[in-house]
DNA sequence: GAGTGGTCTAGACCACCAC
DNA sequence: TGGTGGTCTAGACCACTCA
């Protein structure tokens, strides 16, 4: 019993696996639109589409009229982009995180959080708030507001796991995309007594705007990282 | 004479317009995609590549079984993603930034651009620093490393004006995309020499690895900002 | 001129959603 | 059950690069 998937993300995968064995080294071109169709009985679109994921995810450059010039992998081994939890980073970094459920409430939202969320004040939204630990300090808080209405439990334990997997994993919901923000912030009065700051004066403030499959608009995270413990990686492409 | 247009970029600009105009109003979905075909007179693949676009830029979100939703545009007036130059981002702040050009020179490179280029110690490479002022602060610092094999002549002008306009419009060279990377670190000398940090004890640094059209990297980009001058906004898809 | 990727077409079947 | 978007196909023509 196999699990069903899409060609295109086959191929893609198997592209990325070759490219990162080294089968197609860093400057050479891939084979051929055509060459690849034949190679995977499919169809020139289909080859288009897995080479496009390669393409936005950095594998590849497309040249026009040459073929598709394979990218130096060796330079960043970060997580690119996509919505990135602290599991996820820490596991990616191979520390061992530990986190410590600082607040876990439900009440009507501030107004800031009303107006992120596009909620009035009698709306119900969880406040939750865990404060990440790294190397013995503590150098992350997330505050993470989630509406009621689309999470009626949440426990300390789930809140120590992971949220975003029991968010998928049991409720079955399906996070679509999220708006990112990065500013750079002075430490709130919070900031100071949570984390261990060792005299940096900023914090580097990440807001994501949460959208579930619908496109509704459901929680907002405020991830306040200690500066040097920061990292962002993108691709822009033009 | 009219300039020659993709369909379906032509399609996505009409449709941001009417989005923009508030034709199609948030939360309100988009005709389906083969009433767009016939609306457009075209195949239904050709809206799909606009409709995607859409979806990359945030416009909407497309939901399976349900239609093409229109996201809330107010949020956010940023630029979004791409290869963000200080004169477009002050530009779209409605601010009337001065730049001024702190060195022009070219030499050989240091090390630490030797690696971020992939170059030898033998290589010619432009070193431009140059200092943005912002409501009568120093408050950015760009160094840019430029290959000196793409680029033979810069002057002080150009450099005070756009470096990119300068290589795309004079030089015909082709900016395809870049990789950007996102830290906060402590000021350097250097830093604290150039800039008004006013009591600013982090820099925001963002370094971006540009490469041409033929997937070539020339030019390393490093550019520090005051943390209070900094703002990133990304959408991160699933 | 041969080969590359970029665009576009007109069809087909499928998974999902709402009524 | 009918309509939605998601995938896939087999062809076509175009713009560009390179020998």
């Amino acid at each position: 019993m196999s699990v069903k998937q899409n060609k295109f993300l086959t191929i893609y995968h198997e592209l990325v696996e070759a490219i990162k064995n080294g089968e197609y080294p860093a400057q050479s071109t891939l084979p051929s639109e055509n060459e690849l169709a034949d190679l995977y009985q499919t169809s020139r679109e289909t080859i288009r589409k897995a080479l496009n994921l390669l393409s936005q995810n950095g594998f590849i450059q497309k040249v026009r009229g040459k073929g598709s010039v394979v990218l130096d992998q060796n330079k960043f081994d970060f997580p690119v982009s996509g919505l990135v939890s602290f599991k996820e980073l820490a596991d990616s970094m191979g520390e061992k995180p530990k986190t410590t459920v600082h607040e876990l409430s439900m009440s009507h939202p501030k107004e800031m959080v009303q107006q992120a969320l596009n909620l009035d004040e009698n709306s119900l939204v969880w406040h939750v708030s865990r404060i990440r630990n790294m190397g013995g300090s503590n150098v992350i808080l997330d505050k993470d507001y989630i509406l009621y209405e689309q999470v009626p439990k949440l426990t300390k334990e789930i809140c120590e796991d992971s949220i975003y997997a029991y968010l998928e994993g049991e409720l079955g919901l399906n996070i679509s995309f999220a708006k990112k923000e990065i500013t750079a912030e002075d430490p709130t009065e919070e900031d100071r007594s949570l984390l261990d700051l060792e005299g940096f004066s900023t914090i580097v403030v990440i807001k994501n705007y949460v959208y579930l499959n619908d496109a509704t608009l459901f929680q907002f995270t405020e991830s306040r990282h200690r500066p040097d413990k920061f990292r962002f990686v993108d691709f822009a492409r033009r």
